[in-house]
RNA sequence: GUCUUGGUAGCUCAGCUGGAUAGAGCAACUGCCUUCUAAGCAGUAGGUCAUUGGUUCGAAUCCAAUCCGGGACACCA
């Protein structure tokens, strides 16, 4: 049991035996004392006060004294400033921790529940590579997915990969179209951006054709249009006309206001009248025509889809291994796309669904506070949500988990209620255990990422940019102190990788998910202060000590210092921080934990000598302590999933 | 329009289940390597916790309103 839940123990008992109130654990608040004050944890008198009717000052005696009086392995001495009890633990307590827990590997670390959880994570799209909110995404749900694990938890890690849809036929068009029989192996390119550099062509030959058409329009050639398709632009038209004329009708001094408002219509007008043309464009309507015959299955068209898949894989597969993710399970849409029918058939069923006139299907969920919502199209096809819910049964059936954690973006969030909300009518066992872990987007210092302005952050350049950097850094270092004879040339690029991947890991999870977050490049690639590479070189600097001196001796202390205690009070919290990110889905508590953790060690280090202490109990403390700090540097960093070099 | 999020130091972020004088890092400035790794440590400076009102012994934290930003609300995925 942690101390501060002794402690809350220890105070809710002596409350119920001094005044025969029954006070429970969670109502006692119980902080670390402030530096200014003596004592290591603070009792907040104030709410009991009322109920006691005490003095604050009063209660704060009669407290401190049964607590220390009647816990003396606990406590030693108390005092009470304005309302709050400040304990001091005993040091005889703290040395008992650090001899039962300094020479534990899996400290932290809980024993199985048997509770079983999945975690879907980093789902990207086949037709490019991916980006810097995919770093994120996967970051976050690998993290997420250890600190699970770290409490006792059974966890398997998924991948649901889009490889299907309009999308993917773009690139397959536009590598028809353009491609001359390029390959990876032809052209040296990764398969990722292989695919993905068609992609982009594909947009390019969209907006010229979608161009030349609405050109041709114009002057007055129709042809390429439908009836219906006319009929919508001509409604288009009128608005623009419409808002047109109220804009010339602006007084002047409104202008800034309203004129804006007005414009901003004017072009989303605009918009759907180029949306409109774009889809009658003979590449649009070839790759509309691609994605009936892969539904259909006619065989060149899913020859060339897996051949193209195939090269995004083997380039997803490389990006992978070198950011360190990887999954149990990889579910592909194009196997799952399907599910989810026979649950809108039972829906209607039981009732949880209706059909409207026109026959499609749909759900009301605005006594939900949302919307109503379709789950079935007229035609009889499905949408994206009713795969979705197919999933959620599928994931069940072959998993049994009682929880089912997604990782997806915060532009998701209505989805996911509505996901969970369905699931739950449906009366799907999995539904309650349905977590959407919803992350901010990642933008730039200029704003926020956009393909159409290639702003997009490439994964692959990133790492390898940061890497790169690393190598700088660390071979500038290296040399400074002399010590670059010292490491071979492999231990060398493996320290490069574990540094540069450390920056840019520490970065993205400090950070608490559910906030966008500016990634500054400039901040990414620093070693210093709140990174990776800063903790990491604490590890390094502890394992250099630890050679130079030796692993503990086994002489116990009697005393502590305050920075030694410190150490300990700090140390002690790892559990409970580790209990408080998986309960929050939250990597960046630890992380913050674990800086805070270095940060403390580095000021007793520089304060305090290990190797020449004044005994040699104090040394073989400070060479527990030392062990102790870098197992549980070493296990943190793991849970963010950052290795720590031994010298640095 | 409706729903949902956020606003804390020049910048990036903690703190938000109410508790003592609001904290880190970066940037700026000052010190500290003839003793264990200076990718470090110690210090200085920097705040109307968006605004206003409310609840409370006590509010950055809870409630309401307002201002400013993000996202969502498709027979798209």
């Amino acid at each position: 049991m942690s101390i501060a839940a002794q402690i809350k123990q220890a105070a809710a008992a002596a409350i119920t035996q001094l005044y025969g109130v029954t006070v429970e654990e969670k109502d006692v608040t119980i902080n670390a004392t402030k530096p200014e004050f003596t004592g290591d944890y603070t009792i907040v008198l104030f709410g009991f006060v009322k109920q006691l009717k005490k003095s604050p000052d009063e209660l704060g005696q009669q407290l401190g004294t049964y607590l220390v009086e009647n816990n003396p392995h606990l406590f030693t001495a108390f005092n009470v400033i304005k309302g709050f009890l400040n304990l001091e633990v005993a040091a005889s307590w703290w040395l008992q921790f650090l001899q039962q827990q300094y020479n534990n590997p899996s400290y932290g670390f809980q024993p199985q529940t048997g509770k079983k959880v999945m975690v879907e994570y980093s789902s990207p799209n086949t037709n490019k590579p991916l980006h810097l909110g995919h770093l994120r995404n996967n970051f976050l749900g690998w993290s997420i997915a250890e600190i699970l694990k770290a409490n006792g938890q059974e966890v398997i890690k998924t991948c649901v990969v889009n490889d299907r849809g309009i999308h993917i036929c773009k690139s397959m068009i536009a590598w028809q179209l353009f491609g001359n029989g390029e390959t990876p192996e032809s052209t040296g390119k990764k398969g990722d951006h292989l695919v993905g550099h068609y992609y982009v062509l594909f947009n390019d030959e969209l907006k010229k054709q979608t161009k030349t058409l609405l050109a041709a329009f114009e002057q007055g050639d129709k042809s390429a249009f439908t009836e219906a398709e006319l009929q919508q632009i001509a409604k288009h038209r009128a608005k623009i006309a419409e808002l047109e004329g109220i804009l010339q009708q602006v007084p002047a001094d409104q202008m800034a206001k309203k004129g804006d408002s007005l414009k901003e219509k004017i072009k989303s007008e605009n918009e759907e009248i180029t949306d409109i043309a774009a889809n009658a464009t003979p590449v649009m309507k070839a790759t509309k025509q691609m994605l009936l015959d892969w539904e259909n299955g006619v065989p060149e068209v899913i020859d060339l889809w897996k051949r193209m898949n195939g090269w995004v894989y083997k380039g997803f597969d490389a990006t992978y291994q070198r950011i360190g993710s990887d999954f149990q399970k990889t579910y592909y849409e194009s196997n799952t796309y399907l599910l989810g029918k026979d649950l809108v058939e039972e829906g209607l069923k039981k009732g949880v669904f209706f059909q409207k006139e026109d026959s499609s299907v749909w759900i009301d969920l605005t006594a939900d506070g949302l919307d109503e919502k379709l789950v079935r199209r007229k035609d009889g096809t499905s949408v994206y949500i009713t795969q979705d819910i197919g999933l959620a049964e599928l994931k069940q059936k072959e998993y049994g988990a009682e929880q089912s954690i997604y990782v997806v973006g915060d532009e998701q969030n209505y989805h996911f209620r509505v996901l969970k909300l369905i699931c739950q009518k449906l009366g799907l066992p999995s539904a309650d255990g349905i977590y959407h872990l919803s992350y901010g987007m990642v933008e730039l210092p200029t704003g926020k990422m956009k393909s159409r302005e290639g702003t997009v952050v490439d994964a692959d350049d990133l790492v390898a940019s940061l890497i790169d950097t690393s190598k700088e850094i660390t071979m500038q270092k290296l040399t400074e102190i002399g010590k670059l004879g010292d490491f071979t040339q492999e231990e060398l690029d493996n320290l490069f990788e574990m540094i540069g991947l450390a920056g840019l890991k520490f970065f993205l999870l400090r950070v608490d998910p559910k906030k966008k977050m500016i990634f500054n490049p400039e901040e990414s690639i620093d070693v210093h202060g709140f990174t990776g590479p800063f903790v990491q070189y604490t590890h390094a600097r502890i394992k250099s000590v630890l050679r130079n001196f030796g692993v503990a001796g086994s002489h116990s202390a009697s005393t502590l210092l305050p920075m030694e205690k410190g150490l300990l009070i700090q140390l002690e919290q790892f559990p409970a921080t580790i209990a408080e990110a998986a309960a929050e889905h939250d990597p960046s508590k630890v992380a913050i934990y674990v800086f805070n953790l270095a940060q403390l060690f580095n000021s007793f280090f520089s304060e305090l000598s290990i190797g020449n202490a004044e005994s040699q109990e104090k040394k073989d403390l400070r060479l527990q302590l030392s062990q102790f700090v870098a197992q549980t540097i070493h296990n943190a960093m793991q849970l963010l999933g950052i290795r720590v070099p031994e010298r640095m």
